[in-house]
DNA sequence: CATGAATGAGATTTCATTCAT
DNA sequence: TATGAATGAAATCTCATTCAT
């Protein structure tokens, strides 16, 4: 299924649109696109189901979209703000540093692991190798901006004297990746094939913050 | 002018085979499938790609295998096991358990966010959605061998009084994420276009090796 | 250079169609299939062959057709009626019986006995293996439906007291295989390579109707 | 399914074989070769399917046929006397006229309306466009040598002055073609899916003999 | 002479993209 | 601007035939 042309520039698909140009119709398009995209990866989508889902017809959308590439481009664009949305809330509060650690940390879980994120982030780095700059910027928009969110949570923490960090940027991959523990990774190869129940989630959650406090707090 | 045999090791290479087929050029199918899949993924890849790559006719592919999904799925299982090795073979010795924990998260770092495995794990996930049997067999191979040897290594320490572990498999998952932090994760979103160099394994380890050591030590 | 419209009749030729397949491309890709279908048999037929013999693309082809056997199945639906034509309205008339018989005799055996439905008859005897029902629908359409009639006149005759015959179904079959008498046999087995000469298909017919008058006649 | 050589001229096939060849093993090719030709016709069967299911491997085939066609022809050139047998045998005897009649044209339509000849005959008209010297060679062998055979059988009833034929040879087709009324015709278009069953049958036949009697008889 | 692994042209079918209407 | 019929390159897979062993 090899692509029959390199998509020179994309012609538009960036973000701007040319006058005439409908934003509800390309909002439509991106819609049904980011529907197929999920359900069957870039490869295995073709234009055919995306003007079907989306309900335009083809021409419309070359007139919106140079190509496929760049219309998965697009989408990832538009998208990738979304998925970890207000986690990053849940941080703040008057509870002790504990109890909102296992509280975002239960719900950074629970979406990492959903279908739908699994989904997404499969086929994100399924395409990561033929569109690198796809991948990062998805990335970008999603863990890295949560990565920095929770940064600048701990930076605040340490200011307070309330945990002792040395390097709060480690520190919260660290956070990160031992809320999911092992969960995320096996979801990513389908060896788990459900997300994780309550019970698994909480257990998880409630080591990471042990461990994550253990080391760092006072 | 046909290429009939381009082979470079022409006869057989490994001894009796019962009915013919040889064994070394059900090798050279694979190791031209696995450098063509590596670059492309799944999708990408063309039968055409591969059978160039591997220097056999199309016919003679469909002779050792029964499709392209086969092929792909015997190349997995081929590869799987190679990928991580020896690594746990370093947390035996007679060195106190910090050092024997910091060598083997160095060594694991190195490997997974080496160009190779980035590579293959992302082509791995990018089809599991569409193949998870092979996405989960593959990580039986990789990543879920190299944690029961991890939590069987962890049970020993307990054993010796040297740790104190409530649920070793639950610490062997952290442990394993603890070792990355984030960088096997910006590698696979290609977020790191590069493996990490020295410094920054080196860091991340050590401060991995410490968490771990602060939560579970005695 | 593609040859983007290579079609004789440009735009539409026939005049309502709900949502755009244009009827006169797909009687352009029939007629095509008639041609090559006729020419090789099913299986001999390649789809590029009729793409090129019906000057449109392959994928063209695929827009009105879901697969070569709905092609195929499709042209025999079409041609099946029109290979019998008006050959019934020869037994009508205010001449005598045996002049009708004999009327509706010669033209039956030139007709089943012509390169173009010899051609046609090995076609689609050597599909009903494969596929019975195409088999059973042409010879619905074809054969049984001239059956019904005959047998219908028949009726008539003897109503009109001018046959005596007990069972005009039986009759019927009797009547159209001995006008044939042993030719059209021998020109599925291309034992006759042409069809038979008038004086052949005369005194074929002769006999016949005088075998058939000397058993129901009155 | 096209050939790839027009086959130009078969080196053996014919009959003769040459020094070394075994006579018990080109026997043993073609049964392989008629069970499979009979499943699936000649297009549909593969030479794998044949030279698996004769237990001998492909370059043997090759050795003693020196392509399909040849491989086909040959064993239509073995089989094409088999069919039909003694048929004849059952038109002598002391019997009456019309039961000799009668017992031959029984075994004729029960014969020709079988699974395994309409399955053969399918195949060979489905050849015949291509092959049509295959066809014509076929029908020699079969349907000629019986209507030989039954035309000098009504020779003699002439001579022997119990019946009266100006054209004994029409009249052989005559009674051939009487026999199976209709019978064989929707046989082969498999319009019957199943052989007519032994009531249908005695009335076909008895009809036909009546009818040949009432032209013919004395 | 017998074997069957290997060949590679060619089969059917799909799909991103174009362009006349 | 919107449409969707048409394109044709390329995909996966098959198979008659060859030839080194």
């Amino acid at each position: 299924m090899a692509l029959r042309k390199k998509a020179g520039e994309p012609a538009d698909g960036g973000g701007r649109h040319a006058a005439g140009e409908d934003p509800s119709k390309r909002t439509q398009i991106l819609d049904g696109a980011k529907r197929v995209f999920s359900r069957t990866g870039f490869d295995g989508a073709s234009m055919n189901d995306i003007t079907r889902e989306a309900g335009v017809s083809k021409g419309t959308v070359y007139v919106y979209f140079s190509s496929k590439e760049d219309l998965f481009g697009a989408m990832v664009e538009r998208e990738r703000e979304v998925l970890l949305g207000d986690v990053i809330a849940l941080l703040e509060g008057p509870e002790p540093t504990d109890e909102r650690l296992t509280r975002y940390a239960r719900r950074l879980v629970t979406l990492l692991c959903s279908d739908e994120v699994v989904r997404w982030v499969q086929v994100l780095i399924g395409t990561s190798a033929k569109m690198p700059e796809l991948g990062a910027k998805f990335y970008e928009g999603g863990g890295q901006k949560g990565w920095r969110k929770l940064r600048e949570f701990l930076d605040r923490e340490v200011e307070a004297g309330r945990l002792a960090i040395p390097d709060t940027g480690l520190a919260a991959h660290q956070f990160a990746v031992l809320a999911t523990a092992g969960l995320w990774r096996r979801r990513l190869f389908a060896h788990l094939a459900e997300p994780p129940d309550a019970a698994l989630v909480e257990k998880t959650v409630a080591s990471a913050v042990q461990v994550f406090l253990a080391a760092y707090g006072r």
